[in-house]
Parts: C-alpha cells; structure tokens; sequence
DNA sequence: ACTAACATGTAACCCGTTACATGATTAT
DNA sequence: ATAATCATGTAACGGGTTACATGTTAGT
C-alpha cells in the first residue's frame, strides 16, 4: 500500500499528472520511494477508482493533452490516517554487500571498481542534496512545520550518502591491500 | 535473480538445509539480504533442478529428517561470475521518511514515537554488529580473503546504523519543538 | 531526417509476502 | 497438556520490473 501514499504525498500540494508524478519520483520524493511510470499509472487508475484522487484532461499548447489528478477530501483523509499506521522497517537489501561475501583474490579488482562507481554515483547525488539544502532549507528552525520534516528526510539522506562515501574509502583501502 | 545467489553465498563453506538457511537469514548474511523460509524453500528447488545445487536426506536422532543441500561445481561457478556482474544500486525505500514529508502538528508526536522505535531496534542491531566485530573481526588486516569482505559488509552496517542514530537524535530534537 | 522531451498506457513475468498446512520432538 | 523448536512445504495475492506499444511537438 506504500505506493498509493507515496504517490497521494506528491500530491498534497499540488495536482500532477502521471509523467509529472513520473518525474518526480526521480527526484525528490523519489529519493526515498521510486516507482516507473508503469507503476505509477496503474496506481493513479486505482486511486481515482477508489475515490482518493479526481481527475481532469487538460489541454496544452505545444504539448499533448495531460491528465491531471488531485487528491479528494476522502483522500486526504486516508492519507493522513496511513500517517498514524505503525511501518516496521526492513533493512536494505543490497547485491554489492553480498558479493563482499564472495570476496577473493581474483575478483577484489572487479568489486573495488563498483564500490568506486557507487561512490561516484553517491557523489553526484549528494552534491543534489546539498543543492536543495542550501536553496530551500537554509535555516530549519523556521521552515514551516511540514517542510521541517521534508527538511529531516533530506537530512537523512545526506547524512546517509556521507557516511557511505566514508565507508567507500575504507572498502577501498582495504580491497587495495589485496594481491591479485 | 540476487536470492540465489545470496542462497549459494550462504554455502561456500558449509552444506545447509532450508530451515538452517532460512535461521542465516536472520542474521550475518541476512543483514544484508533477507529472505523467508517458503522464498527459501522454492529456490532451493529451482537450484537444485538447475543442478547449481545438489541435496542429500540427513537423519537425525531426535529431530526430523533434513535435507542438506551443497553448491555444486556449477553452482560455484555460476557464483563467480556472478560477482564480476554489475549490479546497479537500487536506494532503499523507507515509508519512515514518507511520512515525513506528511509532517503537521498533529502527527509529530506519533512519528517521534516511530522514530524512537527504529532508534531503538537499531540499539538493539548495533548491539550484535559490533558484538561480532569484536569477537571475529579484531584485526581485519590478518583475515584471509574472503574474510575481509565479510567484515567490510559488516563495518558498512555499523557504520550505516550509527549514522541512523544520529539522524534519530537530530530528527527528535527538530520533532519535539513542534507544537501540538 | 532525427532526437529528445512530452504523454499515456498494456502484458508478461518474476519476486516477495501472507496465509495455510502438516508433523515430530523436547522441555515445562 | 501445551508451547517451543525443528523441519518442509503449497497457494493466493500483490508489488515491481521489463518489454511492448503508440502518438505529438520542438529543436537541431
């Protein structure tokens, strides 16, 4: 059910459209809940069934015609009580860790290059976040009470990334250590 | 197709049955990767059909028969060149921080309580990291190979859960200002 | 002519979760 | 008796990924 309150979070604001949703959920939200497009339509064609979203056609110039959704009262309603529904966490899941476990003299240059991807990957994204800090979360204490928590989220996921570039280097250092 | 190889990854050493496979994911590996007992069961199935796995019965004196499965040589194999595969990172989902992004002034005091209780179940995990680490990984310069990677594996979770701490601590310190 | 961005969808498949199902042994 | 641990499975459902499918407009 995670979707549907993602995608009714992106919302709360705003009314968007599938490739808007799309496009923000690589971003943003996205940061932390992604979903394709696929995903995204089929979940808005539920939402709109079950009467938490409306819908509207609207029409462009230059572009073609969009279907705009909005969140409905009952909408917001269900959004707000999820709110109050207890999540049990479950950790990541990730393949780089499992390979760790298959470490060995032949294949620590192969896996000393993703863990250095991964870091250049981490780089690009956390140089976003600290974009989108400095331009809009300057000073948290007098944000607004829902974008201090938005604040938090990015803070979560800088505080996460720099502490990922950390541990790339000691992996680096380590895995560099071993003799082909 | 990961759960296999986190399933093969679990016997390089040691011959396992589906209950002590599914009792590993648990723990060590399955920090990293988990996996229910009916996931592990049907794949075991399918490895084994694929002959990347073999099975034999074991008897055992007061308990029930088990079946013990093994990585074969192709199973190895198959293993290998899985490492050198690339995996692209897929950044975790957490409902936690959407939630966040739905902060007001009435929901704070519940999503304190949440963020209070991963804190905690953190403690908890940190606890038994750095208990392994203590007892098995005191000086990782002198492991041998594959060793090494197990350990990296296990500082990125310490390392990740002693951030996450932090952010708990930030993130109450900013909820708790909020009035009700 | 071609590419990129805009825009919306369907279908098949795989993976994961929840629920259901069974049965033995050991300890309290 | 009852609960806990050991042990192995099936079935239904839902979520997510990949592939397929179509069409417009703007810019080079």
């Amino acid at each position: 059910m995670a979707l549907a309150h993602a995608i009714m979070t992106a919302l709360i604001e705003d009314d968007l459209s599938g490739y808007e949703l799309a496009r923000d959920f690589e971003t943003s939200l996205g940061f932390f809940w992604q979903a394709s497009h696929q995903q995204i339509y089929q979940e808005l064609r539920k939402l709109a069934e079950r009467g938490w979203l409306n819908k509207r056609e609207v029409n462009q110039r230059g572009k073609p015609n969009k279907i705009v959704y909005g969140l409905t009262q009952p909408g917001r309603e269900a959004l707000a009580r999820w709110v109050y529904s207890s999540t049990r966490s479950r950790p990541a899941k990730d393949e780089l860790l499992v390979k760790l476990y298959n470490l060995d003299a032949d294949n620590a240059a192969h896996i000393a290059g993703e863990v250095t991807a991964r870091r250049e990957e981490m780089m690009r994204r956390l140089y976003l976040y600290e974009k989108i800090r400095r331009r809009h979360y300057g000073s948290p204490q007098t944000l607004p009470t829902r974008r201090k928590g938005v604040y938090l989220a990015l803070v979560a996921g800088i505080r996460q990334g720099e502490q990922f570039l950390a541990w790339c280097d000691e992996a680096l250092e380590l895995l560099g250590s071993i003799d082909a």
